[in-house]
DNA sequence: ATTATCTATAGATCTATAGATAATGC
DNA sequence: ATTATCTATAGATCTATAGATAATGC
């Protein structure tokens, strides 16, 4: 493999595992043993290798987020684009963690991040929208349709987060797994029952219970 | 004011205004134009100033989040309650922004604000019951109750980054306000509202569109 | 010739402490 | 006497570059 893609899978893989905070140019060249000029010839800083590590992200996502044109959707189209979107959360999972210092950092990143977001949102409202189409979900109104994609939005970014700080934490850190982050779907499925057409509800449930998560210890 | 309140007090101003990432003692020393020496006599590092500011923050949210026993909510309380969780968030709105961070560098923190995730849940739900008795919100499990309860917890907690990375930058900085911070509560209520009680549907509504957000421009 | 890599280092911080000095309260 | 503050600094990083050297591709 090519020295420059060497780098971003290393960081990558350190940034997942420590934290972009907690990982130096000195850290990902020492990894690779590599030396710390190496690495600033391929890449002017570790802002730059980050905006790399968005493009690929972007890219994964833009893929399997492809709304089929002028065909209703079925509910197994809906779970596939959430066990999708949940492995791509999973695969760059220190981007959203430290998202707001990132974007403050670098103005270009801020800018395709944004339109990234509104992109996502519009194609939620398209999946929506497909949903519909199949009668799988109804809305009232496209107010409704709009609030409700935000919300799934909010619920699908911050779950990871939210598990981290409040997860029972029996082994004393705050790591969780993969599987663990698809219990997110879980709370993304409930918040949209209500909008699910009578005929689904039970087919949506039982598809809902797979995700379950593990109750919450309250003694804290 | 006595050299340690004002150390904190500067701490938090600094924090929210730039980011606790971006702002060292010594910044905050220099601040007071106080010696770096000085502020270590009051604190033993940055860590300390920062759990002494969670504590602050989580006695202003135990104080306004007393559910009073034994008596139905209405609507006015229910909006009291939104309107001073938002306040709360908005003044300390440095800790969410790095909160993964912070929890992963002081395991008392991490644990403290653990078991505050978990009361606040549990007031969620105890508003939502009071609502309930008030024949404000019917809720058809104690499964949806306590979905519900999480989803308005990850709306509320996470709005702010929202905003901040997806807002209209005009002034090519992500600065956000207060208001805007507080159209969070139409989000809060719109994933609500499938549970409102028809009788109370209107209320709601009207209630809702004094936070109607200004539309996200689609142009990026 | 061009591309990739290493060595060495300047310069910029930041944290945290030791030790001296000043201010305050019995 | 005790508490608060300052000066000065050691030690630890981290970023980013200059300049030398090695490897590679026509």
């Amino acid at each position: 493999m090519k020295t420059r893609d060497r780098i971003i899978q290393a960081s990558l893989a350190l940034f997942n595992e420590r934290g972009e905070r907690n990982v130096t140019t000195n850290h990902i060249a020492a990894h690779l043993k590599i030396s710390p000029g190496n690495l600033y010839y391929h890449f002017r800083n570790k802002t730059d290798i980050i905006y790399s590590l968005f493009l690929s992200y972007k890219g994964l996502v833009d893929q399997y987020l492809s709304v089929p044109e002028g065909r209703a959707l079925k509910m197994e189209d809906k779970m596939g684009y959430l066990e999708a979107v949940f492995d791509g959360l999973w695969y760059y999972r220190f981007f959203h963690r430290d998202l707001e210092y990132l974007l403050d950092s670098d103005p270009r990143l801020r800018k395709d991040y944004r339109s990234f977001t509104l992109q996502c949102l519009g194609a939620i409202k398209a999946i929506v929208r497909g949903l519909e189409a199949g009668s799988i979900l109804h809305m009232r109104s496209e107010d409704e349709r709009e609030a409700v994609a935000l919300n799934t939005w909010l619920v699908v970014t911050n779950w990871m987060a939210f598990l981290k700080t409040a997860h029972a934490d029996d082994d004393e850190n705050g790591d969780i797994d993969r599987q663990q982050l698809k219990q997110g779907i879980y709370q993304v499925l409930t918040m949209e029952m209500p909008y699910v057409e009578p005929a689904y509800q039970e087919t949506v449930r039982l598809l809902r219970e797979q995700y379950r998560p593990a109750p919450v210890s309250m003694q804290a």
